[in-house]
DNA sequence: ATAGCTGGGTGACTTTGGTCACCTTTTTAG
DNA sequence: CTAAAAAGGTGACCAAAGTCACCCAGCTAT
């Protein structure tokens, strides 16, 4: 068990100092999560900080009426921003967390955050760090949503999912498009019509492929 | 120059310790920001992390097109976020600062954030609860953007206007109202002119009158 | 007083995107 | 094998919001 700690801090955080990785070892442990398992549920409080190590964890806001919509991915060495924030003072969490993937977590107790930052410099720039990047991300998304139109939100969703799956053939519906992107299954049909029409990606069923 | 800093501290941050107080007092300047002045560029580096004493500063993204997209307001209490994340890095700023009232703001060289993270508990905890409390507030944004039409999105900003204004009678022009949800004037002017039909304002030149 | 600027109102029109109804094709379950 | 479900296509229609043109009222500087 804690050997598998130590393998995917070695692969994954390589930058964290030896007495960092030797703590971690001693406290943290494995979680699993099936694929399409919900990690978190908006109102539920965190117990646990986590990092990812294995999989693919899919963020989401939800709206009112239950709409999602979709925010980024978290992948291995990435950890939940959110999780860093609020488990420190055990505030519950405005965002829904899915696996997407089989998913495996490191998880550390929130009580030993403090620590952590304290005596572990690189736990520190680690935790800075992951804030720095979800924010920005999270700019990108508001950037993308208020400035732009849906063709163009479409394009950029595309070309992220392409970014993360390193794949140029992308397995999506269009429904599931329209629901992280809070439209409707017919309108992305059009426009992704038009994509392939402009022979920017050629269209199959259950999966989109990208030219270019 | 001193006493002006450990004054703000006491009405603003009594929750630091007394240790860092002393400290911030030792390495922290005052600023001056007049009104409508630009505090921070897109891609412009920082040299300091700010803490709000005084005024009003509204942080708002920028589009390609140069549109604005407001964000949210800092007050007295407030710090950038940015300005603390980025700050540990030397990375550029994604968003525009500007002060809309004569603002002043608690300096605070960025070669010192380190020592303050891991040597004051408190300052600590009011680094990550900074943290929090804006990508919350950003996530409120989002929400609206991402989940509800133009007519709700002007309630959303109106009432966060009145509550930072404490003020039953705001003084914004429709076009500003416009830039700030990057929208046009005639839109805006007709969704105000319903809310005071149904009785939930007051339009005047140059104001808007909350009523209810 | 007059000219010009700013804030705001209004109608006509267009575009974007959401909705509805209905269709075909492919896949899967029984 | 057959029925149902899932994926996607398509045309008609509608509503929200952006755009354009033009208007008027009130303030301000000369």
């Amino acid at each position: 068990m804690s050997q598998e700690v130590s393998h995917y801090i070695d692969q994954l955080f390589p930058q964290f100092e030896p007495a960092l990785k030797t703590k971690l070892i001693e406290i943290a442990s494995i979680k699993d999560f099936t694929d399409g398992e919900m990690m978190m549920e908006t109102g539920q409080y965190f117990r646990s900080t986590m990092l990812i190590v294995e999989g693919k964890v899919k963020l989401y806001r939800e709206g009112d009426e239950g709409d999602e919509f979709f925010m980024y991915y978290l992948e291995p060495g990435d950890a939940c921003a959110l999780s860093l924030i609020c488990a420190t003072k055990q505030e519950t969490s405005q965002i829904k967390a899915k696996s997407v993937e089989n998913t495996k977590a490191l998880t550390i107790p929130i009580a030993m955050m403090d620590q952590l930052m304290r005596e572990y410099k690189t736990w520190y720039y680690f935790v800075l760090e992951t804030y720095r990047n979800r924010f920005e991300e999270l700019l990108m998304v508001l950037d993308s949503i208020a400035f732009k139109a849906l063709d163009e939100r479409l394009l950029f969703y595309l070309k992220n999912q392409y970014k993360k799956s390193k794949n140029r053939e992308l397995n999506i519906t269009h429904q599931e498009i329209a629901n992280d992107l809070n439209s409707s299954r017919e309108v992305i049909s059009r426009l992704l019509k038009k994509l392939e029409q402009r022979g920017e990606v050629l269209l199959h069923r259950n999966s989109i492929e990208w030219l270019k």
